[in-house]
DNA sequence: TATATACATTTGTATATACAACAGTTGTAG
DNA sequence: CTACAACTGTTGTATATACAAATGTATATA
């Protein structure tokens, strides 16, 4: 759909301002889209993100920043996110005893086997999500959004 | 910059998981730089978009859900934005009396010419952010990104 | 060694958002 | 005309997020 007729407004605007205003639309799209694939099982994205970080360090303990420096939309509260995956017994947390102002911070088993059964989920959300697209169209997106990220950054 | 580098994964993601952490990713870059233009005048974008379709009505008032659905972002509160815009003067409210269960929304003069003062920061902002891209890759995008919410939405 | 500075995380506070329940109004079938 | 369903918006509650200040630890320097 074009971004005019979903904002309902009959003027021409600039090119950069419907850039824009795509990318925050559809951004509103996939994200609703994730959240309703993740609700049923009671995790955020976000929560969701960090647990696949952490499973990405095979093992070996993440401090907080790392987590932080490896989400997706970085949030302002890692150490309450974490205390939720904690509660939710997703995840542990103890001081680095070589570092004490560090925490390890390590995924469970029980978290391990949570992320197991939904990740096919998310997989197939997102190759949905991008069903429309060519194979080209898809590397000319990703191409055309890393170029917008080196400047913008 | 790429998507692995940033997530720190060697792995060779799927191409549909790239897409859209790349839309994700992309986003968050954009609302922080929306977000640091607008906060010294102590408006969220939220509420910033919600003046832009209020001053678009053309002295027309606007009902709670026309609000609401034409929003970028649909948010699960507008009743309580519309009542922080209110407390600011750049809006008021009053009922419908055709129809009492809706509310007859209109921008002030206030509004305007608040929202006069940030147009021209939000759109220099806009062209920022898209600057590293070529008129022909700019309408590409947004043909991709339309394609995208064509059958995700 | 004492002190300052930097670092890593946590906590407090305000605001934003999601979601469900509620309340008043209107339209309509019988 | 009444009863009920649908519509429109508001409110309550829980959680999420932003931001600044605070806490505790490590490092550098005099």
């Amino acid at each position: 759909m074009k971004i005019e007729s979903i904002l309902k407004t009959s003027s021409n605007l600039p090119l950069s301002k419907k850039v824009v205003v795509n990318i925050l639309y559809t951004y509103g799209i996939i994200n609703g889209k994730l959240n309703d694939v993740l609700k049923p099982f009671d995790v955020s994205i976000q929560q969701f993100n960090v647990l696949r970080i952490l499973r990405g360090q095979n093992g070996n303990p993440a401090s907080l920043s790392i987590v932080q420096e490896r989400m997706i939309n970085k949030m302002s509260n890692t150490t309450r996110l974490i205390d939720k995956l904690i509660k939710k017994k997703y995840v542990e947390k103890e001081i680095n005893e070589k570092n004490k102002r560090k925490v390890n911070i390590i995924i469970t088993s029980q978290g391990i086997d949570f992320l197991s059964k939904i990740d096919y989920l998310i997989d197939s959300t997102e190759q949905d999500i991008v069903k429309s697209l060519t194979k080209d169209e898809t590397l000319e997106l990703i191409r055309l959004l890393g170029k917008i990220r080196l400047i913008a950054n």
